[in-house]
Parts: C-alpha cells; sequence; structure tokens
DNA sequence: TGTTAATAACTGACTGGTCAGTTATTAATG
DNA sequence: CATTAATAACTGACCAGTCAGTTATTAACA
C-alpha cells in the first residue's frame, strides 16, 4: 500500500505576516538588523525564504512593520493615559515613566527596539529617520507636555524641557540596551525594576520646586 | 633614460601599530564593528589589509587595543582625580560627571565605545565580556566609592549605591550613543553639553539630603 | 459526488557580491 | 645579500534577493 504522501505545508495566508513578524523580532534581537539570516527569520517562522518575499518587500520592510505593530501600539496607549489623567503632572510622570520601564524591562521584545536602532543607525540611515519620526520625537512631545503641565500647575520648576524629556527616557532606555548586550555577562548587577524606580525618584526629586542643589 | 623606481612603500615598524589603531577606530566608529570592513581600515592606515595581520592576530584584537589605548587612560585619570580630590563628594561627583560628559560629547572617538560595545556584545560575547571587566564594572567602582563618601559625610541620602551608580552615567552614556546613531538625522535637539549639565543639576539635586520627593 | 483544470501559496537551489583571513612574492634596509 | 616589512592576489564562507518549479486548494464540470 502506498504512504499517503505527507503533507508538506499549508496555505495560511492570513497567519503568515504576524508569525514572520514575531520570528523577525525574535532574530533581530538575538543577531542585530544586519547581521540577523533571512533564512533564519523564515526557519523560526516555519516557512522557507521565499515566502517571506510574497509578505514583504525586503528586510527593511520588514523592520519597519515591525516598529509599526509591536512599539507604536504602547506609544500610542501612553497618548491616551496621559490625556485622560486627571490628576498633577507628577503623578502621571510617574505612571507615565514606570509604566514605560516595566514594559522595557518585562518584555524582551519590546527592550529590542532601542538596542536595533542604536546600533544599526548608522548603517541604515532610511531606518533612522523612519523610527526617529514615527516613535522617538512622538515620545519626546508626549513627555515634554508633561512637563509643561507640571510647570505651568507651579508644580515643577521652570526647565529645557527638551533637555529634561531626553533625561527622564535616558535611563529607562539605558536598562533596556543593558539588558540586551551586558545583562547575559553581568551577575551581579542590581534588578532593572529597582533602576527604573530609584531613577522615576531620583528624577521628580530633582524636578520639583524647592531647595536648589548646590 | 630608465625612470627611477618610485619607492612603494617604506618600513615603519614603529609608527604602524598607532596608525592602525586610529584608522581602525575611525571605521569601526563609522559603521560599527561587525560592518567594518578591514580593507577599508587598511586603506585608511596607508597599508594594504596583510599588513594589518603582522601586527594584530584578528578584527577582535584591534578593537580590544582600542580599548586599551583610548578608553582605560581616561578612566585612569578619573580614578587619580577622585583620588587627590580634598573636597565635599557633590564637588568631586559634578567635576567627573561633568568632565566625563565632556569628554563623551567633544570626542566622536571615544563616543564611539559605548555604541560599538551595545551594538556588537550580543554578537561577539567575548568582546562584551572583556569590555565588561575592563571598564564598565571599574567605572561603576569609582562612581560607588563617591557616593559611599558622600553618605558617609551626610551630603547624601542613603541609597542603592548599585541603581545610583548606573543612574549617575546613565544619560551620559545616552547622550554618546544618541551622537553616533540619530544626531545626524537630529536637527531640532539640544546641544548635548546643555543635557549633560542639566543631567548634573536634576541628580546631584535628586541626591541631596532634604525633602522627599513626593 | 468524484474527476480534473486552474490558481496561487510555497519551496529551495542559485546568483552575484562581500569580506576575514592566508600566502606567494616583492622590495626596502642594514 | 640576508633579513623581514609589506604587498596583492587568492580562498572559502556567508547571505540578500530571485525565480523556475512544486504542491495545496478551489472551482468547474461530468
Amino acid at each position: 500500500m502506498p504512504k499517503p504522501p505527507p503533507r508538506r505545508w499549508r496555505r495560511r495566508k492570513e497567519a503568515r505576516p504576524d508569525e514572520i513578524l514575531a520570528a523577525a523580532l525574535d532574530v533581530f534581537r538575538d543577531r542585530g538588523f544586519a547581521a540577523a539570516r533571512l533564512d533564519d527569520v523564515a526557519a523560526r517562522a516555519g516557512v522557507s525564504k521565499g515566502t517571506l518575499y510574497l509578505y514583504f518587500p525586503s528586510k527593511e520592510a520588514l523592520f519597519k512593520a515591525l516598529v509599526r505593530e509591536s512599539v507604536l501600539p504602547n506609544l500610542i496607549r501612553a497618548e491616551s493615559v496621559a490625556r485622560a489623567h486627571r490628576g498633577g503632572a507628577a503623578d502621571l510622570l510617574r505612571e507615565l515613566l514606570t509604566s514605560f520601564g516595566m514594559l522595557i524591562t518585562n518584555n524582551d521584545r519590546l527592550a529590542a527596539f532601542p538596542k536595533l536602532m542604536m546600533a544599526e543607525a548608522g548603517n541604515f540611515p532610511e531606518l533612522a529617520r523612519f523610527y526617529l519620526r514615527t516613535v522617538i520625537y512622538r515620545a519626546f512631545r508626549l513627555i515634554t507636555a508633561v512637563l509643561k503641565r507640571g510647570v505651568a500647575a507651579g508644580e515643577f520648576a521652570p526647565m529645557n524641557y527638551a533637555a529634561t524629556a531626553r533625561l527622564a527616557v535616558a535611563p529607562i532606555i539605558f536598562m533596556a540596551l543593558w539588558r540586551n548586550s551586558f545583562a547575559a555577562h553581568d551577575r551581579r548587577g542590581p534588578a532593572p525594576r529597582v533602576v527604573v524606580e530609584r531613577h522615576v525618584e531620583l528624577f521628580l526629586a530633582g524636578l520639583a520646586i524647592g531647595r536648589r542643589s548646590s
């Protein structure tokens, strides 16, 4: 009796894109954009390399799609939290920074983006401009709005907004980068959560109207 | 009349290593470690690729030599500043962070290291461990010592040292990374110097004994 | 309802190009 | 003229993107 020929693959037009994106994010996270092999992405997605190109025209397009699907929704959620918030600016800022910090220290896949961008911006300027416009400027705008709200309400001392907005996120981004670079070799370091909490505490203390530092 | 055969190259055993290192740092800075071509390094050093291998056994060895020659001396200088300092811990910390910030925002070549390490640590774990041991832990140890000095003197409130040491340098590293990734595409951003100054101000204000933040 | 023609999802071998590291050879120097 | 710094051609491995061919699925028809 002739063996029934095993089914070698299935048509799954709907499910492919998401599976490919998930696989791509994992491989990009582990190896970086340039060093990631599309063969590996395909293998992880359970598909052949040719199939990748049925759904995404290039490696770069794959990356842009990832930013839109994985990063942007979180930023949009943060914007709506800010819009809905009714308490003080310090409270809102604490909430935004803490949840950003938790998100990025608990979620391996999200933590990959800062590393990917920092690492590859130089060699893929188009990707850098895309990320800057789509994510970074938008995040800075959100933070700046909260800072201004706080100054207007007399909660925060007057400040250089652009510089301070960068300082609000810098340590959180730093921890995300750390997680994807040195954390694997660093057994002594403090838990990322602790660093984030300490940052929020220190940052808000510095922002508050009151004693001068020197 | 026979043309005098032009001299095609010179023997310069002493000068080569430094010239090669300088060229390598430039190329690594511009393209990252993995994407840097040794052909480019050689060309920039005015030498052929084979010559590189007379002086350095591998691309990785080239990088380690760079860390030892370019990064370490600055760290060692900072340690001796700290040892010699006779004023308060806040003063010393301000001085260390400011000069670190100035160094890294004014010196293109030094600013390259954080980017290189963050970008390549995943794919070159041996390099990551080397940098962690040789540079990062040593820098954390220095900052921690200053923080402890400040707490002992009653200048700073008690704290989690490991977390706070990371927060002291995080924004400065962040600016170095920014400089090598997004700065080229970012016309609006504040001057790095301003961000560093603002960080030092904010950080020291947060550290000081006094009002609680909430 | 079983057979077959048409379609489109999917495969994987291949191409063209890149680059770290090697080696046979050449030329500067003492 | 022996030594060795330096060259440049070479090798082998790697990988993004392509495309001719294969197979699952659907639709038309008997």
